[in-house]
DNA sequence: ATTGTCGGATAGTACCGCTATCTACTACCC
DNA sequence: GGGTAGTAGATAGCGGTACTATCCGACAAT
């Protein structure tokens, strides 16, 4: 398969694709001439997972240079594939407050739930935490500190309907983990169940919030019977 | 308070308010002078929600800006804002295929969901069916048109799971929105309930991966105790 | 009166994700 | 074997986005 033939079987461009070969995102194809190099499924397969991980999961090309990078290294364990996973989707946090830090805390104290200290979505959730807070009215800042416990304790009350849903989605995720699979579907069952599936599950959230809001709003008249 | 002072609450620089002010992102303050005007405390609320929108919800300023118009605008209705905000946060999907679609209508169909037909979340939930059918190996347009309902309703099922959280997850949310608040208010707890909690799930979800992942590979040992 | 800051505006910058174009070469069809 | 179309590889450029730097003519504080 030449490169014309990759581009009209993935949709993307020729230049695109050299560019990709260029920067590293896409293995060079099998040269057979000093101007002519054969392509395989494989290359096809790694264009859409490049494609999806730009298009879909909406990361930056660098970033989806460090996934494919941790997938291509065979000395990478599953653990650092995750990581590197969940750094692609979690934006760079500036300095999270005490406040925010101390609610991830208390959700991971409430949930059992045992998390590397330096996790990124450690840090992400506390920024976003703590922006929520602010939005609220009260600066996290001015919290005094003997009270942050307790607020952080409370806002952990609160959000433990997501904490438990999120508990159930994920331990079925990990458990339905192939275990005897090669390492190659493994990994990337791992990267498309993060970063896909984020952008899956925030699009069914917003249907069913879509659902149940016209449904608060019109009272429950015959389904769909607008 | 003058800019610089709201430069200082907010962190964020006078040129980037100046801006902000330019394009229409933040009302102009109240003028005391030729060269002096007043901002107050809307203007720091405005300005700490454009930052959440921007830094957290990782929105485009354009985006924001639509937001932002319909917060302004009283005319606009609480549906219309729920689409603003949802069509913020769907990627621009390009051409779903029949499967995916179908997909979702199966999905809509066993969860009895009502939602309208150009819902931005339908046609971006569609697409990242789509591609991940298409990474599992099978072109998506290779589906025999006569077979696409069957695989459809296979795939509703396999994420009846993650359905059936985003339901009960959206049911409490719209049962939560207060009811007699003033619209400023209810507007943009819809807002920051699509946009920042969209995020906050995501990183709750990666928190209770990395939990799992690590029990199912470390055995359950001693909680935390690495 | 001097110094510093302000509002407002214009122009410029840094980065990102491609895209256009060039050259040397080769496969393929008549 | 001649003509055309396509290919590898590389360099330079483009269009969009989110700011940032700089300037100017007020003004305010001291």
């Amino acid at each position: 398969m030449r490169i014309s033939e990759l581009a009209a079987t993935t949709g993307v461009s020729t230049p695109t694709i050299k560019w990709y070969l260029r920067i590293g995102l896409l293995p060079r194809g099998e040269p057979t001439a000093r101007n002519q190099a054969d392509y395989g499924p494989a290359h096809v397969h790694r264009l859409r997972l490049i494609r999806a991980l730009l298009e879909i999961g909406g990361l930056s090309v660098a970033d989806a240079q460090r996934i494919l990078a941790v997938i291509d290294d065979p000395d990478v364990d599953l653990e650092q594939v995750m990581r590197v996973a969940h750094g692609a989707l979690s934006g760079t946090a500036g300095t999270p407050s005490a406040l925010g830090i101390a609610a991830v805390d208390a959700i991971l104290e409430r949930r059992d739930w045992c998390v590397a200290a330096d996790s990124p979505a450690r840090s992400e959730l506390a920024a976003v935490l703590a922006t929520m807070v602010a939005l609220e009215g009260t600066e996290p800042a001015a919290v005094p500190p003997e009270a942050v416990p307790e607020v952080a304790r409370t806002m952990a009350e609160e959000l433990d309907p997501y904490a438990a849903a999120m508990d159930e989605i994920a331990r079925n995720e990990v458990r339905s983990l192939p275990d005897d699979a090669p390492r190659d579907v493994i990994v990337e069952r791992m990267i498309v169940g993060t970063v896909l599936v984020d952008r899956l599950l925030g699009a069914v959230r917003r249907l069913a919030q879509e659902h149940w809001f016209l449904e608060d709003r019109l009272g429950p008249a015959g389904d769909c019977a607008s």
